[in-house]
DNA sequence: ACTGGCACTCGATCTCGCGGAGTGCCAGCC
DNA sequence: GGCTGGCACTCCGCGAGATCGAGTGCCAGT
């Protein structure tokens, strides 16, 4: 069964309808607030197949039509017209993002800004290890047997950890670990980093050899491990929005969920910085987040995403604003970035 | 009006009723849980005498009593037991701290440990730039005009900062910088540092002049203007267990409240690493806080708070394990900084 | 000073009835 | 064949009683 032109239209207004007014939608409603050019009893036939189809449904018998994951599902692909930007926004964004001084500074004030202009739970994934380069890497004596690693990579993250050293070693011979590490690694990808990491130990001469082993081990798991934690939170008073409507018994999962930065990360796992990808409510892979729709980008400098950066909010959200201030806000850091 | 020491044990047995039920709490129901020994209408008058100081109060007209915050505080202040950890507690914080690699990961596993103990939303501060001292500052070039300032404290903190010269800067000049700003900082504590940081501009030789004074202005905007930032936050949902019992429509100014660093600052303002101090509702300074207590220690090496860290939640709250949870972990987190 | 008894208050819960929005269906119309 | 007006029907939401019971305040008695 394919859908006629005015059927898709009723849909779309359904959509519009319900996201304004956050009620569920009848057909006398409908025809008076949008010109359809027919009347409430053939766009009630219109919406017993749109519901037969799997596109919305009744809370209630006898009460309006609410959209289903599904009729979102196609508003987005195929009903959604591109909202622009209003120059205010534009000039948020940029007034935001203008004083930041550094990385941190520059995750910070995007999620807030995301989260403001959308009114939904902003998430910002720190741009990730795995696809950054190293630019520089420090070592710092702490004491004779301590050192502490400090790596910088070409989007700004540092990283630091201690490193524990199996016997004192001095001063020269640290200098002698910094150029080494550096002449190896600086420049490099970190995704190729575990085995240039696993050379420096085999070309280590005897005499540093211990001290590479401890500064390899560190190196690897900072690599390996570590590489893509980090992530940046707001707005979640905005789940509260709407009252007890959008999400009653489920906050505390939502929330809970929220804090997980696994679940988090893993929003952002396969993105790349030209596509925009919107989960919607049970196309979530987690359980707790069924109730939510998920609009997340990569972002970066270029087109090579090195984080991810998305809004979390009801399935009742204003997908084309939403979508247009995620890539709008995306294009800005990725600027940003690019600039450093 | 003194209070015997029968209304007192009244009270108290209100405050643990009801922080354990949720309920108000009737005379008939007090003598039955507890052995007061008396008969519900002797309980009846002692609850209308604490009715009339202010401790406790009615809901509604003929319902049970509900302490009130000045009843809360009467109970922390002088009824209330100290009440031992247990050892699966300890054992809890000990594991959970152990494996800590840096900063950044003590700082997130505290936060998180907080909040799993006290089921409530817990609140930790980085230790504070103003009470840190300074360990070893990196200059790293990313080009002949542009540095990366790289600060690290006693207390583990790394802050890093883009500088901008004036002028192309040779290496061996480079070199030079970072000599002369660790001799005259290296050790210090960073509430000195304003004024040494002016003298290095006024000692630097002529040709190092212009690129001291770009370094000068970003470390000074460094150590005071982003002295105190950091904060971690855990545990927001714990803030909707009970339902809507605690919080009713309040949850969202405290969900804001929440992501206001400037306001969750503020709670830690005065701490010293051996007072404890509890705010009881009303007693908040912030407003949108007026329906939460807040446990807030100062956490540090010996007996000089770095940082703080405590818990929020409802006044309805288990105050004595509170107590004891952040106070014990608190003790922790400094013994881990005082390792280091 | 404490206790038992008793009348009273008032929130919570249930039911009932009603109004209204919205539907599905049908017969008629273009 | 598709659209429309009409109509009976469903069911949610809401307010008005009615009922129940926990808890109180007060008083007289010990």
């Amino acid at each position: 069964m394919t859908l006629d032109d005015r059927k898709l239209e009723v849909l779309r207004a359904i959509v519009e309808d319900y996201v304004a007014t956050q009620e569920p939608v009848g057909s006398k409603a409908l025809v008076e607030r949008h010109h359809l050019g027919v009347s409430p009893a053939t766009v009630r036939n219109d919406m017993a197949v749109l519901e037969e189809e799997g596109y919305i449904r009744q809370p209630h018998t006898s009460a309006g039509r609410v959209p289903t994951d599904r009729g979102y599902r196609l508003f987005v692909d195929k009903l959604s017209r591109i909202k622009p930007l209003t120059p205010a926004e534009r000039r948020a964004i940029e007034r935001f993002l203008l004083g930041a001084v550094d990385l941190d500074d520059v995750v910070h004030r995007t999620v807030r800004l995301l989260a403001q202009l959308t009114r939904q739970v902003a998430i910002v994934q720190y741009p990730s290890l795995s696809r950054s380069a190293v630019r520089h890497l420090e070592l710092v004596s702490i004491s004779t047997t301590r050192l502490l690693l400090v790596m910088i990579t070409d989007t700004g993250r540092v990283e630091q950890r201690l490193v524990e050293l199996p016997k004192p070693t001095a001063a020269s011979q640290v200098t002698s670990l910094r150029q080494a590490i550096n002449e190896k690694l600086a420049g490099r990808r970190l995704s190729e980093a575990p085995g240039l990491i696993h050379a420096l130990v085999d070309e280590a001469v005897d005499a540093l050899r211990p001290a590479m082993t401890s500064l390899a081990t560190v190196l690897l798991e900072t690599v390996v491990e570590r590489a893509e934690e980090r992530i940046a939170l707001a707005g979640t008073a905005n789940l509260t929005r709407g009252g007890v409507l959008d999400f009653q018994g489920m906050l505390r999962p939502i929330l809970e969920a929220l804090e997980e930065e696994v679940i988090l990360l893993k929003l952002f796992s396969e993105v790349d910085a030209t596509t925009l990808r919107i989960r919607i409510g049970d196309e979530n892979e987690f359980e707790d987040l069924r109730a939510t729709s998920v609009v997340s980008t990569g972002y970066g400098p270029g087109t090579t995403a090195v984080g991810g950066l998305g809004v979390l909010g009801p399935t009742r959200m204003d997908y084309p604003g939403t979508i247009a201030t995620v890539r709008a806000v995306a294009r800005y850091v990725g600027d940003l970035l690019a600039q450093n």
